[in-house]
DNA sequence: TTGAGTCTATACCGATCGGTATAATTTGTC
DNA sequence: GACAAATTATACCGATCGGTATAGACTCAA
């Protein structure tokens, strides 16, 4: 079960690096020194590797976005608790959050896609949640919360992305800038 | 040369249902009624088939929005107006937005995300350009310019990504309540 | 120590991958 | 109608694709 889990860690830096369907079950045991049985004995298949690894790396981030999504009538408190999040869980998993970000934009009909749908799905309602339960308190985000979670996520994946690029640090100062520009605006 | 221009069709469809990695040029040449080397006549590889499509599609995507970007004192305006040729270009040409979005966020080593930087890097290097310009006549913007390029992005982006999972209609409406949000943000 | 279950390797499957050598066919020009 | 160039098809290449049948090796409980 060692096997079981490098598998698992191969997998998810090749997939990050150059895509899933880019990579074959091949490479990723030769990787891993083992051959392909082992792989489809606990995988049953490629998918079944990549769903595999979904769960692990992405159940922890969606406990994480969870707990700090508890909306208790501080809407920037708890969008900075999000961000704050966001960013420290796509520094300490760079290379799953790459891949997350790859497979959510990823064409609609791809295995790919397909397989993140659920845990997109999640992040998004997880949000969506957020502002609805605000908008009990700031009326004017009524009817909005779809557009306000896209929008908001949108605004933190562009900063992960740069910072994916090494064009920028991901901190505590640039969670409330974020924030703050998506509360305020860029003028304020 | 009709079918050079139909075997570019096809595979803009298929590559943005089902991505560039995924899709074969057996497949491509198939759903045409031509055969392999037809299409290795035109486009010598498969890679040369994506970029000859992405100079196609990008090339006037990239001309409008340059007309679009053009600062002339007004940054309230000229936002609008680029949001308004994002929404309009994506609208007009919902598969290849599709299929731009998903090589953009393609892994960094992905043949798809290779061939898409260039077109990806002139997008922002002319929104840079406008919010550069723009600090010259409000100081407070000043040396953001890559945050505020892909944040703006990322909104215009979150906004099309609902259109193409149509949860969203783009209309100049939405344009303006993008623009008016990131300048002066939700509560306003 | 035997037997069941887990784990892994050898060796293979048919299908598809991107790409091409060769030649026939079409097209336009003189 | 002759000829060159552009276009297309037949048939093939080696490599890799995801997946598996079979059989050893290992662990562990009885």
């Amino acid at each position: 079960m060692d096997n079981k889990q490098e598998l698992m860690d191969r997998a998810l830096e090749l997939f990050s690096q150059r895509g899933y369907d880019a990579v074959g079950v091949r490479e990723v045991v030769e990787a891993v020194g083992v051959t392909k049985p082992t792989l489809y004995h606990y995988f049953l298949s490629k998918r079944g590797l990549l769903d595999a690894l979904l769960r692990r790396e992405g159940g922890p981030m969606l406990e994480r976005l969870l707990r700090a999504a508890t909306y208790q009538g501080d809407l920037v408190l708890t969008l900075e608790t999000i961000a704050q999040a966001y960013f420290q869980f796509a520094q300490e998993n760079k290379t799953f959050y790459r891949m997350q970000m790859a497979m959510k934009f990823a064409p609609p009909e791809s295995e790919a896609n397909q397989a993140i749908r659920p845990f997109s799905q999640e992040q998004y309602e997880i949000l969506e949640q957020v502002f609805t339960q605000a908008a009990e308190d700031h009326g004017n985000l009524r009817g909005r919360h779809k557009r306000y979670a896209a929008g908001f996520l949108g605004q933190i994946n562009a900063m992960i992305g740069l910072y994916l690029n090494d064009t920028l640090e991901l901190n505590d100062e640039l969670a409330y800038l974020t924030v703050h520009q998506f509360l305020h605006g860029i003028f304020s």
